[in-house]
Parts: structure tokens; C-alpha cells; sequence
DNA sequence: CGCAATGTTGGTAGCGCTACCACAGCCGGC
DNA sequence: GCCGGCTGTGGTAGCGCTACCAACATTGCG
């Protein structure tokens, strides 16, 4: 006779546990924990009782073991210090509480070489779905996505051929129609500056760059960028570095608006009018852009909004309906405000 | 005999594949993977070379069953859309990325229930190691911390009796030492402004109380609140409502940052001189305070700190040797600037 | 009334991995 | 030369759960 082994576990109580307290089958308990319709009403209620009784928790593990699946969503962003992932991966977290399904949440420091190895290392657990943000993966990682064998819902972005769902806007839109606003209101030496010029960003200064040629009022010399990471402060330096090269400028278009309110700061100090001298644009419109003095204008985006989508595709997706849109543009809203008011 | 199952992780090779290329036992296999020591140099190799040939991934699901222990950290913080736990969250990621384990991370939406809920689905996962913020959990979250059975740090404040381990700095004393230099630089009718009052910010109100009565200054009507989340737009117009309460103020000591920013914009806004006419302390030291014109005084926490050290402490207690040290306070300090500079 | 279709339940055999032993070979000490 | 102790390796038996199939009861229909 084998002894069994001593309940590594701790002595948590098993599904053989329920399953003998309410005079059952261990695959009945299991069947009434995940597909209630397919046991009789008397069976469920005396499996509930059980299982409160006992203060059952299924073991995730054992579950994803035996069912080669994972209730599990890989998330994968640049950053979460910036305000802008950390409202999306808000609009994930939300919409999946309610739901069985944990998150895996993984950074990727904007590092190709990172997002490879934590898709890998993702994929090994077999997630139900995987959110990856932008659509610049390297030829190795969009194959792992490919291969995932599950939903893929990439975010933040818009193109033709997303590995398999997408939600997002156009970068190359909202720069450009940034741009024209400044142009419209009468703008003309209107200058781009930004930080860690990561692929949107680089498609927001092509969006900006394209308004400028339209307009013939294109200049390299007016373009202020830096490989550092975007902060207020960065917002400020980049402004006095802009200036100096180009002391004429009228406008900036910042790519976002931390660097925003970092120009707004450096003009107070250098007592530039905003926005008679110098008009200003930011991107993302956070709550601070309405409230500053003056308030600034800003693209507006819906960052909650696409983290909320992006699950509910998967989930749909997972559920065996997927959606019939694959590809979601939610657009992006220019407001306007003090800051470009001339 | 019995056909195998259809390879239900879609032909994922495991380490039986491996032993079998490298023409070693399984357990081998999991050894040289697990603990290089106890394995020969030579069956090393062979077993490094068939796992890279094989691109083998160990599950983690199957091991974490097999060895009642999964490769994971609970992290459970109130918000992440706050940029303070945003901070937190990244020096956790940061110093565990070289690690083998994953992050498990919660939101309690400062909520109680939310947070046993989340304690209950962790425990569930035996994970490695726990951190939660804060040292306000309910009866049941504390039981349930306490019987994890894995070592916890509760971070982001000081206590004398932390449930395991303990890392960050006294609320109370920061709150105090804010409110005294305002007292020091003269100001008077000093208000605290807050919003979401949570438990930390429960005690820095202590802290600005003490020191207040301490000067024979306390006042109740000084103390603006609301339960909403905070943002800058709410600084601004919680200092309409402080003013409209006692239009003598004139100093604010503002539970955070974000508050901090909307209540000088309602001062550029309403042509109030700071620091003239208002001092105004920040909490946190965003990056912007130093920016704003002008720069705002805030006590400077160490947010990114907590987190790697709290990740320090668990690894060590994992690794056998538990810090001597269980409670560590990292302390603040107080930054100078303009806004309180008269 | 017979038979297929449907619905409900249970048994068995794993999922991929590691804990726990067993065992072989080697060392040094008495 | 025997014994205990080490080191390195492998076999076996699960971890807790679910996929798959079988068994049985019940129903509907000709």
C-alpha cells in the first residue's frame, strides 16, 4: 500500500474533498463549478454547499494543467509609469473583474529584444488571450503571436493587417490635424517636439511633418526631439533647446502633454505669452491640460476606452463569437482650448 | 493499449523530450534546469544543447502543481492609475525581471472586499511571496496574509507590528513636517486640502492636525476633503471651497501632487501671489513640482525604493535568510521651493 | 412498444512536472 | 576490508484538475 504523499499543498481541500462531503463525482463538482446549465438544479445546490462549507478554491494551476489553457490575460506594454498605458491597462484590469480571468501584466522598457522574451515566456503558460500594445513587433515576435494559439488583440494603434484583432487610433491623423489646427488659428513657424520618439510618437511627427509640407512651411530646424524618457522637466529643456535653435517660433506641436505643461512652465519663467507669442499643443488631453493657466490644447484620446474594447474583442473572441470588426478605430478628438486661442 | 491523448498543448515539447534527446532520466532534466550544482558539468551541456534545439519553455502551470509553489508574486495595490503606486509597481517589476518569477498584480479600488477577494484568488495560486499595500487590511485579509504561508511585505507605511516584513516611511511625520515648515516660514491660517482620504492620507491629516494644535492654530474649518479621486482639475476647485470657507488662508498643505498643481493654477487663475499671499506644500515630489513656475514645495517619498526594497526583502526571505531588519523606513524629506519661499 | 436521441452522471487516464525514495559508485576512517 | 557517508542519477508516484468516453435514465417518435 502507498502512503500518499503528506498534502504538500497545506491541507487546502481538493475537488475529491467536495465531491465526497456532497456524495458526487469529482467531475460533477467540476462541471458545476464551470458549466452550472449541465448539472441538475438538486446536484449544484448540494455541490455549493459543499464547496462553501469547505471554502473551495479551484487550484489555477492544476486547471490550466489539465485543460491546456490558462485563464489568464498576457498584457503587454512599453511602460506603466506613463500615464497613458496606465489608463489603458486601468480599462483592461475593469473590464475583466468580473471574469474569471487573471492578468499578466508585462513591461517592455519600448525593447524589441524584451517583448520577444516576455511573449515566450507568456506563451508558455498558454494565456487565453494576449494584449500586446502597437504593431511594430519584430519578425520573431509577431511570429509567437501567430502561433499563440489564442486571441490577439493589438492596441493603441491602426493598420490593415493586425496579427489578429486591433484597437486604437491613427498617430499619423492626430499629429497631422494638431498641426493644422495650429496652422488654421494663424500659427506659421510651428516647431515638434517630443521625447523618446517611440513608433507612435514617430508617426505623430509624420502626421505633424505631412500638415507642414502641406502648407510649405516645412523646416528640419524645427523639429526638437531627445532618445530621453518624457517628463515635465524634459518638457521645459526641450522648449529653451527649440528656442535657441529657432528663436522665431511661433507654436509647438508636443507630443505629449507632460512635455506640454513643461513648455506652458518654461514660458511663464521666460515671460512668453501663451498663446499670443507662442501657441502650444499637447497630446493625450489628461485632466491637467483643462485646468492649467492658460488651459492647453490637446488631442484627446481614449485610452480607458481602448483597454475596455481590447478585452471585451478577446473575450468575445474566446466566447466563439468573435467580433466582426477586427480592426476598431475609436478616433481621437482635438480640443481646443486657451493655449491656441489668438 | 491506450492511444495517448492528442498532445493537448499543441505539440509543445516537454521535458520528457528533452531527456530523451539528451539521453538522460526527466528528473535530470529538471535538475540541470532548476539547481546546475547538482548535475555533472558534462550532462549540462548535453542538456543545455537539446533544450535550445527544442526551444523548450518549462510549463509553469504543471510546475507550480507539482511543487505546491508557483513562481509568482501577489502585488496588490489600491490604484494604478495613481501615479505613486505606478512608482511602486515599476521598482517591483524592476528588480524582479531578472528573476524567474511573474507578478501578479490587483487593484482594490481602495476597497476592503476587494482586496479578501483578491487575497483569496492569490492564495489560491501559492503564490511566492505577497505584497500589499498598506497595514489597514480587514480581519480576514490579515488571517489570510498570515496564513499565506509566504513571506509578505506590507509596503508604503510604518508600523510596529507588520504582518511579516515592512517597508516605507511614516505618513504622520511627513504630514507633521510639511505642515511645520509652513508654520516656520510663517504662514498662519494653513489648510489641509485632500481628496479620496484613504488611510495614509487619514494620517498625514494627523501629521498637519498635530502640528497645527501644537501652534495653537488648529481650526477645523482649515480642512477641505472629498471622497472623489483625486486629480488637478479637483485641486482647483477644492481651493475655491477652502476659500470660500476661510478667505483668511494662507497657506494649503495638499495631500498630493496632482492637488498640489490644480490649486496653484487656481491661483495664477484668481491672480493670488504664491507665495505671497498662499504657501502651498505638495506630497510625493512629482517631477513637475520642480517645473512650475513656480516650483512647488512637496516632500519628496521613495516610491520606486519601496518597491525594490520590498522585492530585495521577499527574495531574501525565500532564499532562506530572512532580513534582520523586518520593518525598514525609508523616511522622506521635505523639498524647498518657490511656492513656500517668503 | 422498440429504438434513437437527449440529458445527466461517473470512471479512467492523463496534463507536465517535481518530491521522494532507491541505488550505484566512490571516498575515507577504523 | 567493511561500513557509513557522500555524490550523481533514475524510477515511481503523485500534484489537482479536466478531456474523453461509457453508462445509464429519460424522453420523443414512428
Amino acid at each position: 500500500m502507498t502512503k500518499p504523499r503528506s498534502r504538500r499543498g497545506g491541507g487546502r481541500p481538493t475537488i475529491a474533498d467536495v465531491a465526497r462531503k456532497a456524495g458526487v463525482g469529482a467531475i460533477t463538482v467540476s462541471r458545476a463549478l464551470r458549466e452550472p446549465g449541465r448539472v441538475s438544479e438538486d446536484l449544484r445546490r448540494q455541490i455549493q454547499a459543499a464547496v462553501d462549507e469547505l471554502g473551495y478554491v479551484p487550484d489555477p494551476n492544476a486547471r490550466a494543467l489539465a485543460s491546456a489553457r490558462a485563464e489568464v490575460f498576457g498584457v503587454l506594454v512599453p511602460s506603466l509609469t506613463n500615464n497613458v498605458f496606465a489608463e489603458v491597462v486601468r480599462g483592461i484590469y475593469d473590464n475583466l473583474s468580473d471574469s474569471p480571468f487573471r492578468i499578466q501584466l508585462g513591461h517592455t522598457h519600448y525593447s524589441g529584444m524584451e517583448e520577444e522574451r516576455l511573449l515566450q515566456l507568456f506563451g508558455s503558460q498558454r494565456p487565453a488571450a494576449l494584449i500586446v500594445a502597437g504593431i511594430d513587433q519584430t519578425a520573431t515576435s509577431r511570429r509567437l503571436l501567430e502561433n499563440a494559439g489564442c486571441p490577439v488583440v493589438q492596441i493603441m494603434e491602426t493598420c490593415p493587417d493586425p496579427v489578429d484583432m486591433l484597437v486604437g487610433f491613427s498617430h499619423f491623423d492626430s499629429g497631422r490635424a494638431a498641426t493644422r489646427h495650429l496652422l488654421e488659428v494663424g500659427y506659421r513657424k510651428i516647431g515638434f517636439i517630443g521625447a523618446r520618439m517611440d513608433p507612435r510618437s514617430q508617426r505623430r511627427l509624420a502626421g505633424y511633418r505631412a500638415a507642414m509640407e502641406a502648407a510649405g512651411l516645412f523646416d528640419p530646424r524645427l523639429i526638437t526631439t531627445t532618445p530621453m524618457l518624457s517628463s515635465v522637466s524634459l518638457g521645459r529643456e526641450l522648449l529653451r533647446d527649440a528656442l535657441a535653435k529657432m528663436p522665431t517660433l511661433d507654436g509647438v506641436f508636443c507630443n505629449n502633454d507632460d512635455i506640454a505643461l513643461g513648455v506652458l512652465f518654461e514660458c511663464h519663467r521666460a515671460s512668453i505669452d501663451v498663446p499670443r507669442q507662442i501657441g502650444i499643443v499637447g497630446f493625450n488631453d489628461l485632466d491637467m491640460m483643462q485646468v492649467s493657466f492658460p488651459s492647453i490644447t490637446s488631442i484627446r484620446t481614449h485610452r480607458y476606452e481602448i483597454g475596455r474594447r481590447a478585452v471585451a474583442m478577446a473575450l468575445a473572441a474566446i466566447g466563439g463569437n468573435r467580433p466582426v470588426e477586427r480592426i476598431v478605430d475609436l478616433g481621437f478628438e482635438l480640443m481646443r482650448r486657451e493655449s491656441t486661442a489668438r
